[in-house]
DNA sequence: CCCTCATTTGCAATCGATTGCAAAAGACAT
DNA sequence: ATGTCTTTTGCAATCGATTGCAAATGAGGG
């Protein structure tokens, strides 16, 4: 036996007296073992500090217990994506997934080929997915469930969707945000984010509904289509305080969106709130440090990480598992006060 | 054959007419099949949407490409470690091992019980450890390495150390942080951390190695062992800013302290960086946006990643590997700016 | 037509576990 | 002594792949 070879049944066995058989039914508790035989094999294994084999043991019993989950990044600009909200999302997932006794296997896949996750199905190293995000791939989506890979997705609730999602109440959201800024009088309202995200886009039916519920035109110029990543958004910010265009509120589609404003707006000579107030999204803890205070959409983290767990695990029990909403509400701080 | 099960090589073999040598050789590219037959072979698996099943695989030729990577978390208090810097750290791992094509499996385990995550080790689930922190068990680190249970760790260099530790300089970073507030005249240095942790201890020889070049005695009151979870910290603070104890520099062993005690001076009347300047710990992004914007020490994330897959690779081709310390530098904000 | 040789295929053992079934051993009644 | 029953154990098949070795096939030479 070589120095460090890991001890297997087959040692205990050997060294016991007795066959591979009668190991593993004593190491499993079954009362057709003599219980001094028993005794001997336990302290035995022990001993040697012995641990079953899983990969083993999953083969033969057909089980698994591994859950990947899976975190899209830009490959084009070969730029992770390190947004605190989803890293915290990853957070609140594992903690969901340990409690319940499952493994998470982490697990990056280029943003514009989602379906490439679903090989970590078909090889058999996880019995199914939690996607974070659904990006510009709602078909690709669509696809992996319609070939009955086991997927849950954090994101917004489309038509004709067949997998399950998780998501933030995004119109909800975005309504609410709006109306705030709209509440104190702010008229000219820039919309910061991509709407060619489902999540953003549903965001953005809800900043269209505040306006139009105050009876307020949409207009087209106000709608900065910025992507998460922030480099490129304050490009795209400076690029515009540059130019002619005023408003006096700002919708951003995350916190660090929001941020980056500040700076940018601070940085062309406007003050925040008093010139222009911003709202952002998530709420990171981060939120409540930043100067000013960002006032912004809660998204519950925790629950989110026990939902979609739920409901991917209700997905492997052969249950079908209806998309869910998840409430979320503004919380108001110093870049968007109560009274402006 | 039941509606959805994966398939096999074995549904493969049945379908081409061969046996299930064949399909394996054929698939791999051996060159021992004929053309026309790994043809027929390779469409039939494209077909069927074939994966090779890796549990199978990786047990016939004893291999595996998945590393556990542990993120210890407080048990007594229930409290999930969600430390910024400790989810950057674990993503910018995730970034290095899927760079090398290996799989991350990411475990929590109680940080009174570090040696718990040996069993994933045990097991086979994982070829080698990577523990986020030593906390306060630098022994059970140095059991399992005593063991050979292949383990990297994140933090800081000890004497009688087994395992491999990768970190950053903590000795500069504590020194840097106190000589910058010294620097500003400040004499009366509160030391934010815990210094049963180790890093928090290197961090403190650094604070205390600046206290003595200064000439200035320490000052043991002047010593607050605050955990890193913020809620108890704030407590603590404001405990200690309730009596009568007074400093005008604080030293934190974090970001999250350091905005913690920003808050608390800022409750018991003291501005920042007028009255008291405060440091902080690991420049997280956020550190930037605060109010004020954090002084603090940075600490190289994405390199700490890359550093500890290469220690544990080395480790696992059976090379000895070294503790490896990283550079730290100071970054100077508004919270302790160069003149006060 | 037989032998040799190269090419292609399949058989069967193997990785480390689990489990149905047969069998051995001992107790007890007849 | 024989048969029955219970308790305890081992044999061997199995999970889904890989691979050494034997064997089948066909081509080419003598």
């Amino acid at each position: 036996m070589p120095a460090h070879r890991r001890p297997q049944m087959s040692d205990i066995a050997r060294l016991a007296g007795v066959s591979v058989a009668t190991v593993s039914r004593a190491l499993n508790g079954s009362p057709l073992v003599n219980e001094e035989t028993r005794q001997r094999i336990g302290e035995l294994a022990r001993s040697l500090n012995y641990a079953i084999n899983l990969g083993a043991q999953n083969l033969r019993l057909q089980k698994n217990q591994t859950i990947a989950v899976v975190v899209p990044y830009d490959a084009r600009a070969r730029q992770h994506i390190s947004d605190p909200f989803f890293l915290s999302i990853v957070g609140a997932i594992a903690d969901a997934l340990t409690d319940l006794g499952y493994d998470m296997l982490l697990s990056r896949v280029d943003a514009e080929r989602l379906d490439t996750a679903a090989a970590l199905y078909d090889s058999g190293k996880a019995i199914g997915l939690v996607v974070i995000g659904q990006w510009r791939h709602h078909d690709q989506l669509n696809q992996m469930a319609a070939r009955r890979v086991p997927l849950v997705v954090w994101g917004g609730q489309l038509p004709q969707q067949l997998y399950c999602s998780v998501g933030g109440d995004n119109v909800a959201g975005g309504l609410q945000a709006t109306q705030h800024l709209l509440a104190q009088g702010r008229r000219r309202l820039l919309f910061l984010g991509n709407a060619q995200l489902p999540e953003v886009m549903l965001r953005h039916q809800g900043y269209l509904a505040a306006l139009q519920q105050a009876g307020l035109a949409p207009d087209a110029q106000l709608e900065l289509p910025v992507p998460f990543e922030v480099i490129a958004a304050r490009a795209a910010l400076d690029t515009l305080l540059s130019g002619p265009l005023r408003f006096d509120g700002v919708v951003a589609c995350s916190d660090l969106l929001a941020l980056q404003a500040v700076q940018a707006l601070r940085a062309h000579g406007r003050a925040v709130p008093q010139d222009v107030a911003v709202v952002g999204y998530d709420d990171l803890p981060m939120a409540s440090y930043s100067d000013p205070p960002l006032t912004s959409v809660h998204q519950p983290v925790a629950l989110a990480g026990a939902e979609l767990v739920d409901a991917l695990l209700a997905l492997l029990r052969g249950e079908k598992a209806a998309p869910r909403t998840l409430p979320v509400h503004l919380v108001v701080r110093e870049s968007a006060p109560l009274r402006a």
